[in-house]
RNA sequence: GCCGACGUAGCUCAGCGGUAGAGCAACUGAUUCGUAAUCAGUAGGUCCGGGGUUCAAUCCCCCGCGUCGGCUCCA
């Protein structure tokens, strides 16, 4: 005799029902045929697949194919599909784990074969076969001796070797067809459910993120609700592709890496460094005004120096070897900290010359994994935008805000209003008293709330001298990437013994402050490059304004116009060549120049010029006056 | 560093065991033109580098270097 249950589902709607019925079931009934079917759904707030038997009253709520939720559920059922796929096609593949993640899902193999793109299509067309055979998906619920034994049959030891770990006496495992994994759910019903998908890369994955282990073969892909989102992604992605710093960069002639001279160093060309040097005269002139000043150290620095600030120990394996002067060791530098630190102890300091602020471009070299440079954004010699505060205890709160103050206004020169923060707190290993790194994460804790910034902690992340606040920038294409960062330390005071003399006399130790707003140019300007597609706005654009000619003879007026342009400040160009004017135009529009300026009989007539912008097109007549006076307006940085 | 793919003219790419080709760009000439490509001609290559196999290698094999996709790491 089956008991009754009470079901509350979207809030009003309550029924009752036999107990033992599957979610399913009663979703089914209550949703009627013409709405969206669920995949999943939450009982009690609890997600569970649609097979689950209700045997108490509860909260009912579908989870549909277009929520988040219902994306990682069917995303992670596709990797199910898709490992089924690959076992069909490839023999002896082990599989591994294989999760939804943002944006798709991958999973891991440990294959007898080599992927190739050619394989992909294979296992794509065999995924398509397993979801148009509407498999169902089933859940089993087995003791971890019993799915051990399965697994092992079946020789899956990555499994067997998960099943060990797993300190649970029952787990569950999914089984479609003849496929069956170890995994927690849920799932969609069936194969069947997965409408659009798409296999979109191989690579090599270490087992469990450990690179001591096996190399495993990853296959990334994802899977929407609908082939439309899906299409729609493939184009985003398309568009990201587009706007690559590392095709985009080149094209605009801003800079280069070269194989002849080595990986992960940056040539900027002359686009380029206007650019950059556009970027560092704001950066200068922004930090006077906050206070700072500007110091410039060296680039070599005897070895000793890094003994003594812990470099060598620690960080050693980042930087490049020491050469040998004159029998002496001296190294590159990797970082620009001790440098200051040496100008900070060239006199006595008083408690009434903190704080303390210097700012320098400090060029450093670091020896990155040759696997890992990336275009600008990963290199081996960049440029810091470093500074190094100096201050009492009782600064820090204060420092920290005017640093974050500072920080938000830099950031929103360039159209970066929109951050992920993170405060790191202490990790395991460190250096410093409870009560310093107390004092100092909570100064940075009240200074975040006092600007209302909001920020997730990452607990024990912090480094190994300090607590740390982390911003991360979100671009135009929604993409994060992390360029700022303050860091408290108390290692470095120490080790170098700084101190100051305190009103009462007694010598009292500094703390110090590393910040980095930009983080590095070269990764700054690559970030700069595809947030705006090349684009530049009129402020940065290397070349701001170009005057084209129509015909020869209209050459003269034009190089006038050039000159009165240069001479009021502005970067500009002229394109005088004996080309049409559609040429002409095609060319400086694909080079992103934000004014075209086109000069014909009428404009020598006249004496104005055509005024074309690159996204608006024709803006008719203006006078050069009238367009300086324009240029120069727009040409003013947000801050 | 690790796994995999790739490397042909400045760029995008074709080719293939028998000595390398296109389009765009460059250069020269003609054209003097009004808002995203005027026409014609010329020139341009250690086919990433080094070994090996072969009568013969850009092509096949090995070793480097570099790039790309990831992993690990990170400004």
């Amino acid at each position: 005799m089956a008991n009754e249950i009470h079901l509350t589902v979207g809030g009003s709607q309550r029924k009752t029902w036999p107990a033992g019925t599957p979610v399913g079931e009663v979703l089914a009934a209550l949703e009627g045929e013409t709405s969206q079917r669920p995949v999943a759904a939450r009982v009690n707030g609890r997600l569970v697949d649609l097979s689950f038997p209700l045997q108490e009253d509860a909260i009912l709520e579908p989870v549909y194919p277009g929520s988040p939720e219902g994306r990682e559920i069917f995303r992670h059922s596709t990797s199910h599909i898709m490992a089924q796929a690959v076992k069909a096609l490839y023999p002896g593949t082990k599989i591994t784990i294989g999760p939804a993640i943002e944006d798709g899902f991958y999973y891991d193999f440990d294959a007898p074969v080599s992927f190739t793109p050619e394989h992909l299509q294979a296992i794509e067309k065999m995924m398509q076969e397993i979801i148009n055979a509407d498999l169902k998906v089933r859940r089993r619920e087995l003791s971890r001796e019993e799915a051990k034994e399965l697994f092992r049959r079946q020789g899956e030891d990555y499994k067997v070797e998960m099943l060990e770990e797993i300190s649970d006496g029952t787990v569950s495992i999914y089984e479609q067809g003849d496929f069956v994994d170890l995994c927690r759910g849920p799932h969609v019903p069936s194969t069947k459910r997965i409408a659009a998908f798409k296999l979109t890369g191989i690579a090599g994955a270490y087992w469990r993120g450990d690179e001591r282990n096996k190399m495993l073969q990853r296959i990334y892909g994802t899977s929407f609700e609908s082939r439309q989102l899906l299409e729609e992604h493939l184009r985003r992605i398309e568009e990201a592709r587009k706007r690559d710093h590392r095709k985009l960069g080149p094209e605009l002639d801003l800079y280069s890496i070269q194989e002849e001279a080595g990986p992960g160093l940056v040539f900027w060309h002359p686009k380029g460094a206007r650019l950059r040097v556009t970027l560092e005269d704001f950066w200068r002139q922004i930090h006077y005004r906050s206070g700072y000043d500007m110091v410039f150290t060296p680039h070599l620095a005897r070895v000793n120096l890094w003994e003594c600030s812990g470099h060598w120990e620690f960080y050693r394996e980042n930087m490049f070897s020491p050469m040998d002067l004159d029998g002496q060791k001296f190294v590159v530098k990797p970082m620009n900290c001790p440098f200051h630190i040496l100008m900070y102890k060239q006199k006595l300091r008083s408690y009434r010359d903190l704080p303390i602020r210097w700012a320098e471009l400090g060029t450093v070299y670091r020896y990155e994994k040759s696997g890992v440079l990336h275009g600008l954004m990963r290199v081996r010699g960049f440029t810091q935008d470093d500074a190094h505060i100096f201050c009492r205890p009782d600064h820090l709160e204060e420092e920290i805000l005017r640093i974050l103050d500072l920080n938000v206004r830099v950031l929103k020169a360039f159209g970066f209003s929109e951050y992920a923060i993170y405060l790191s707190t202490r990790p395991e290993k460190s250096v410093g008293s409870d009560e310093d790194w107390e004092k100092a994460t909570s100064a940075l804790r009240a200074a975040l709330e006092k600007k209302g910034l909001p920020f997730e902690v990452d607990s024990g992340e912090g480094v190994f001298y300090g607590p740390k606040i982390d911003i991360k920038i979100r671009d135009a294409l929604r993409r994060t990437w992390q360029c700022s960062t303050i860091q408290v330390d108390f290692n470095l005071p120490q080790r170098f013994d700084l101190s100051y003399v305190a009103s009462d006399g007694s010598y009292q130790r500094p703390i110090m402050i590393h910040r980095a707003l930009l983080g590095s140019l070269e990764r700054f300007l690559g970030v700069l490059i595809e947030h705006y597609g090349g684009a530049f706005p009129v402020w940065l654009a290397p070349v701001q304004a170009v005057v084209l000619s129509i015909t020869d003879a209209h050459v003269p007026y034009g190089e006038g116009v050039l000159a009165s342009l240069r001479e009021s400040g502005l970067r500009a160009g002229g394109d005088f060549r004996n080309e049409k004017i559609g040429y002409k135009i095609r060319e400086a529009q694909q080079n992103k120049v934000p004014y075209m300026l086109v000069i014909g009989n009428r404009e020598v007539e006249s004496g104005m010029v055509a005024v074309r912008e690159r996204a608006q097109g024709d803006l008719g007549p203006m006078s050069v006056a009238q367009l300086i006076e324009r240029i120069k307006k727009e040409a003013e940085p947000q801050s």
